[in-house]
DNA sequence: AATCCCCCCAACCGCAGCTCA
DNA sequence: CTGAGCTGCGGTTGGGGGGAT
């Protein structure tokens, strides 16, 4: 049995799409809308498969699209985020408006790969992380919730948030023990109750959250990068983020790793 | 000017996940 | 529950442009 292929290989165009081409697809989209990429050749009148047409309107012909000339900011962006997230070009691209998952796999393994391999030698020789100051941890705290927390869950203003990243640093050095950093810990505590101060109190997203923790500390770096990948693919969050927030975030990541 | 070679990037391919009957 | 169909994702390919010889 087996599946049937996505269109039949014969009086199917194939290679570079010619200006026609790309001409009848855009007004039928313009017309039609997106979707329904299958069945979308017959009825544009194109000798193409709905997978081609899809991929030639994601990645050339959707009129948002940015090309070429990646600012240092994105280039920055897209090594940090794949330090964390590795190969999830989609999830990047989702990041970077104006991007196409397909431009930033290109300009990874044609450019960056290089350029962040070249990079892994010489970080080897720099000092290991510093400490992270009290109002530092605020300074973070209030970054990473403008960042992160979604607008109708931030009911605290940022003035607070540093508070209460202050007052929980506090408290935790003063009975602390543990290996475990109590600064780092209060920063991702402060966050997490914000996060939950909703008010909501049935199992979702913010449960989600605490749930790969167990008895482990929010400090481990594999929980930190869960956590973040579940803000990055939730598509309640605002994509019009500032690229300079994220970077901050991801500033305070580096300092960690 | 002709040929070779390298590299970029648009396009293709196969697979996984989701939806729906 | 199951399987077919569809969409989206990530890896790979190969055409072509441009630099080197």
């Amino acid at each position: 049995m087996g599946r049937k292929p996505c269109c039949s290989k014969e009086d199917i165009n194939r290679g570079a799409w010619t200006a026609e081409e790309d001409r009848i697809l855009k007004a039928y989209i313009k017309a039609n809308g997106e979707g329904r990429w299958r069945s979308l050749p017959k009825k544009a009148g194109l000798k193409r498969c709905g997978k081609s047409c899809r991929l030639r309107w994601l990645n050339y012909l959707r009129p948002d699209i940015k090309r070429g000339n990646i600012t240092c900011e994105e280039e920055d962006l897209i090594i940090r985020l794949h330090k964390l997230l590795g190969n999830k070009w989609s999830l990047i691209a989702g990041r970077l408006p104006g991007r196409t998952d397909n431009e930033i796999k290109n300009y990874w393994n044609t450019y960056l790969k290089k350029k962040v391999q070249g990079q892994h030698q010489a970080k080897r020789c720099q000092p290991a992380a510093k400490e992270l100051a009290p109002e530092l941890v605020r300074t973070k705290a209030i970054r990473c919730a403008t960042v992160f927390i979604p607008p109708q869950h931030t009911t605290k203003e940022p003035a607070m948030i540093g508070e209460l990243a202050t007052e929980k640093v506090a408290n935790s050095r003063s009975n602390d023990h543990s290996p475990i950093d109590p600064r780092e810990d209060a920063w991702w505590d402060v966050l997490v109750g914000l996060d939950k101060s909703n008010g909501s109190t049935a199992p979702g997203r913010d449960l989600d959250l605490m749930r790969p923790w167990g008895s482990e500390s929010p400090c481990s770096h594999y929980t930190r990068r869960e956590m973040f990948e579940d803000w990055m693919s939730d598509a309640t969050l605002p994509f019009d983020m500032e690229l300079k927030s994220l970077a901050d975030f991801l500033n305070c990541e580096d300092e960690w790793l």
